[in-house]
DNA sequence: CGAGCATGGTCAAAGGTCAA
DNA sequence: TTTGACCTTTGACCATGCTC
């Protein structure tokens, strides 16, 4: 068992040349693995130690690191000290030596990340508080001739997520402390995604190619990487505000199921499905892409009103022009269950798409291969990991969790308002108030 | 996941250890190994100390900490002896273990602050000195294991004073010398609603006394703390397998629909609401509710068969019986998107429980007002959060992400199914093929 | 009453975080 | 990408007070 040391040996050694007297506790060190970097052989066999004893098989530097420990030993830095390294203002004794907040920073990122710096110059660059970045290789050599200690270093220890207060009180259960899990396949298929969310808003603005039913659109090549080539389409930007018209509603319900398809064909996944199982992911996406979009990308103007981006609106109790009768509303739904909820829980335009992503990749969607299934599932889940990993490296785990769990039960009302629309146009085509576009109704209506 | 120890492993190890050994038997114990399993089997029961009889007349509290003071009294650590948890050199027993300085300090200090910990990986990393920081989960879950006793925390270390006087003199007074262990928040909601899940089991084989309509049930006191009361329903239990007649769907159906709101009451947070919004919550969950533990309690047989708890099924292509003209099946739906990613998930009653509470408190429920939307968005993050724990601390977090996240998005398909099936009622009173029963009417029946 | 030990508390120095 | 001010977590050490 270590000795602890007398308490008068610490005050003395705090006024002047340390004594030799006890050795902090080498035996509960990890145990680096360094190149170069030399264990002492045996972990202090036991009873008391004596620096002049232990010492006799360290080098130079052991010696002197240890020293440095023992007078770090439970005695503050006294005012005013500074880092032995650059001569700032020392925070504390650093792996056994007085030293700033930077220095001490950089030499544990040196020894973890095992980097070599090689000197520009000779080898003997001053190193101060003003130029102490300009050569790194100089700042670790003398940290390590200051007496920094590699074995003081520990390993990595467990995450614990977000320090910078999240200052909204999460009431309940702020308890929770956990690990954030970086990964960076997570933050490539987020990348990709956002990027094709741009596309998607450019092609938005372009006159999209006439196509003959959804099998061929299906079949074209992918008009996201093609906006240059693309008309721009004045109808579809902003002017000025006016009620909806009925046209309003139909021009951009089609051209949202059109870049649906075009958005669904940027995924390798998707690609490699059979037609048939593309169909059946798009039929049953469709008009979410569709629904999602509009209310995601509405301009904030209150929760009574969905504005187009060419600036028709619709209010919460729609104009004339907009119903239909023996169809339900489902604009007030739209708002409350989907749009607001998307505002108060502050979702990002990352967020979106990846969200976007895993709802797309159903493994239930109606008349899905049972071969497919499992592709699809996979799929599913690799957005699902990817947008919780981006929810939680912002929030944490606590409240990301909450976030990550609400956007997903979303989707239960986001598929009830769905099934309301369909049961709407089947409205539609039975008392014929109302010509549904062959190529929506390909996308939207039950077969029967 | 979390172990709790069980007293007479303390009792026997105390009194039955031979005098020179003490309790190394614990450190030496393999990490893997369970503490009910390992600890058990304690050769001989109490001997001279006679802890069992001095210990009769005390609460579990003070059993232990007498005894850990007669442990402590007795036995110093012997010299060399190993942390339990991490190997390092022990320093003492603490909390009923040897262990080292570290891991007990880590130990109060989780159980003090209630933190829960997530692991990164599979929740089997390995705990040793050197990298006993590296997870904090498996490193609390290696202390619960080798036995460290969350009883033994005190939390206020004044009031611990005279244990031994105040149990002569003043029965009662005695209780607060120690604080009761906090529990884990999460885990206790789990337990709670597991517990409830078990009372409905019972429910579900009683017979319902009569009310009249949906306010009435709501009024009553909660059914499911008084089966004892109620008589036993024969109807409900399993006597052969047959195929479902539509007198067996319409029974389940208003039974499990009246299990729902009693099992709604169980709720604190539901019963602070309003009685309009607590009809809104339930009409908006109640057939979900049924639904959702029709197939999930449901015997396996296969993909292609429901089951009901007396033994009545329906299978994929449904037998005459339960088809009415003009409503869309959706028995095969209701498997395919429901029953079976249930099992591929590998649901478990407890995640089940608490998932269907996170789905009961849907802020998004028509008619819900204003002012309840918040409270209850807040009582679905209480289960959302409780839900993602318990997945979590079983498989880790990446696999737990995307089961928690599969889960909560089967409520798109349960969603859309429960369209199908208001539209189906809808069907039935056009066209009056079916009397549906004015309970069930009143909880499904969207008001136009 | 003092010896012995397991409690909780303390705080310097570890490591983690994230805006710049 | 690197930096470093600022944050949380850790654990050696300390004081306390129970039990014998």
């Amino acid at each position: 068992m270590l000795t602890t040391l007398s308490q008068p040996c610490f005050f003395g050694m705090n006024g002047g040349l340390p004594a030799g007297t006890g050795l902090p506790s080498i035996a509960s060190m990890p145990s680096g693995s360094l190149p170069g970097v030399s264990l002492l052989p045996s972990p202090i066999p036991s009873g008391h130690l004596s620096v002049s004893s232990s010492s006799s098989g360290m080098n130079g530097q052991q010696k002197f690191s240890s020293v440095y420990k023992r007078m770090a030993q439970r005695r503050k830095v006294p005012e005013g000290e500074l880092c032995a390294v650059c001569s700032d203002l020392a925070t504390g004794y650093h792996y056994g030596v007085a030293s700033c907040n930077g220095c001490k920073t950089f030499f544990r990122r040196t020894i973890v990340s095992e980097q070599t710096f090689i000197c520009q110059y000779d080898g003997k660059c001053d190193v101060n508080k003003n130029i102490r970045c300009a050569c790194r290789h100089c700042r670790f050599n003398k940290c390590l001739q200051v007496g920094m200690d590699a074995k003081a270093i520990q390993n990595d220890r467990d995450r614990i997520g977000p320090t910078r207060k999240a200052a909204k009180g999460s009431s309940g259960s702020d308890s929770d402390n956990a690990v954030t899990p970086i990964r960076n396949q997570d933050q490539e298929i987020v990348e990709n995604l956002t990027h094709v969310e741009g596309l998607c808003k450019e092609l938005r603005h372009c006159v999209l190619p006439e196509v003959n039913g959804v099998n061929q659109a299906l079949m074209f090549d992918c008009l996201l990487f093609r906006t240059k080539e693309l008309k721009h389409d004045p109808t579809t930007v902003f002017k000025e505000f006016y009620p909806a018209s009925m046209n309003d509603v139909r021009m951009w319900n089609i051209r949202e199921m059109r870049i649906c398809i075009e958005w669904g064909k940027t995924f390798e996944a998707f690609m490699r499905l059979a037609i048939n199982d593309q169909l059946s992911l798009v039929r049953n996406f469709a008009f979410t892409f569709n629904l999602l979009n509009r209310v995601f990308y509405s301009p904030d103007h209150g929760p009574d009103k969905i504005v187009y981006q060419n600036g028709a609106f619709i209010l919460r109790e729609p104009q004339q022009q907009v119903q239909l009768s023996g169809c339900r509303l489902i604009y007030p739904r739209q708002m409350d269950e989907i749009m607001i909820p998307f505002r108060k829980l502050n979702i990002t335009e990352a967020e979106f798409a990846t969200f976007k992503a895993a709802f797309f990749f159903n493994p239930d969607a109606l008349d899905l291969s049972q071969k497919a299934k499992e592709d699809v599932a996979e799929e599913r889940n690799k957005y699902l990991s990817a947008l919780f990993t981006l929810i939680t490296n912002k929030l944490g785990i606590p409240v990301g969790v909450q976030k990550y769990g609400s956007l997903l039960m979303m989707t239960a009302s986001i598929q009830n308002i769905i099934a309301q629309n369909e049961e709407n146009m089947q409205v539609m085509e039975l008392f014929k108030n109302w010509e549904v576009d062959p190529f929506v109704r390909e996308l939207c209506m039950k077969r029967t």
